[in-house]
DNA sequence: CACATGTCAGGATCACTGAAATAT
DNA sequence: CATATTTCAGTGGTCCTGACATGT
């Protein structure tokens, strides 16, 4: 017989309950997992990001766009492959440089970004569910703390 | 020639800078990679959250403490097998229920215990050097309010 | 019988390393 | 020559699924 164990904590331990790198990793994985549910496909972050970046900045070489994406480089490569496949984007030569791609996204790549708010928007919502409007603008201001500067130049 | 570019943009766009889920993973990458910096071996995450889960709860069956770490149960399996190697931790058969192991840390597991906690205290402190007393505080509330009620019950 | 536990095998995604080829 | 860019191969960790034998 397996009576239910008292189960009021099933929060972690002290140790890893003011462990912000702990909590990180568990809001982390959580916030994939609600991403995924909504959006499904693998690769679903990089596409988004790479599409985003190229729709802000514009045409880029793929290390300047990946360095300030935040991205791997060479992640990014497999991912611009099917994104060109798909016609999202295009690589051309840099004429000024030779070792260049110039990355540019296509009308059909900027369509997708903008669908793809949607999917993104609406696991926004699921994940931030409980935290008041305040709440929120007060998590995006710690956590771009935590990352702004990685390196100072 | 390269000129460098005006780089006065290295944060991510728009759609990503205001993107929670974007955060986190990044805030959690860079937690990784400071953990790992100064921590260096593999599987230090889940030792750990294993000894700290064992040091606090005490004596408990396998599955129920990688219930309440929320980790995955077959991934404990090999953790607690090396643990078990180097002798931080014993498996015990349950006298009361045959299917269970009571997993035990040993002294020599609290002291080991001990010890990573200087690791993580430093791999801590560089993470949220940029936060205040008062902001670290915050993110954590906020981090435990994204994850803490999973599911309801 | 349905269910829980410990164990194992395997896949999928992701971050990271290292190296090659090419060009500056 | 040192450096930068693109690309690819491979590793390791985490998460997930399914399966099995054993027991409740």
């Amino acid at each position: 017989m397996h009576e239910p164990p008292p189960n009021q904590d099933v929060l972690p331990p002290e140790r890893l309950r003011w462990l912000t790198s702990w909590l990180l990793h568990h809001a982390s994985s959580h916030a994939n997992r609600l991403v995924a549910a909504h959006a499904g496909r693998p690769g679903f972050r990089m596409r988004y990001a790479l599409l985003a970046g190229l729709d802000q900045y514009g045409s880029l070489s793929q290390a300047e766009l990946c360095r300030r994406l935040g991205v791997d480089r060479g992640d990014a490569v497999s991912a611009l492959n099917d994104m060109e496949r798909d016609g999202l984007a295009r690589r051309l030569p840099d004429p000024a440089d030779a070792r260049r791609n110039v990355v540019e996204i296509t009308p059909a790549g900027a369509e997708a970004l903008f669908e793809l708010d949607a999917v993104v928007n609406a696991a926004q919502d699921e994940l931030l569910q409980r935290l008041t409007k305040e709440e929120r603008g007060q998590l995006n201001v710690l956590l771009h703390k935590l990352i702004e500067p990685p390196e100072a130049r």
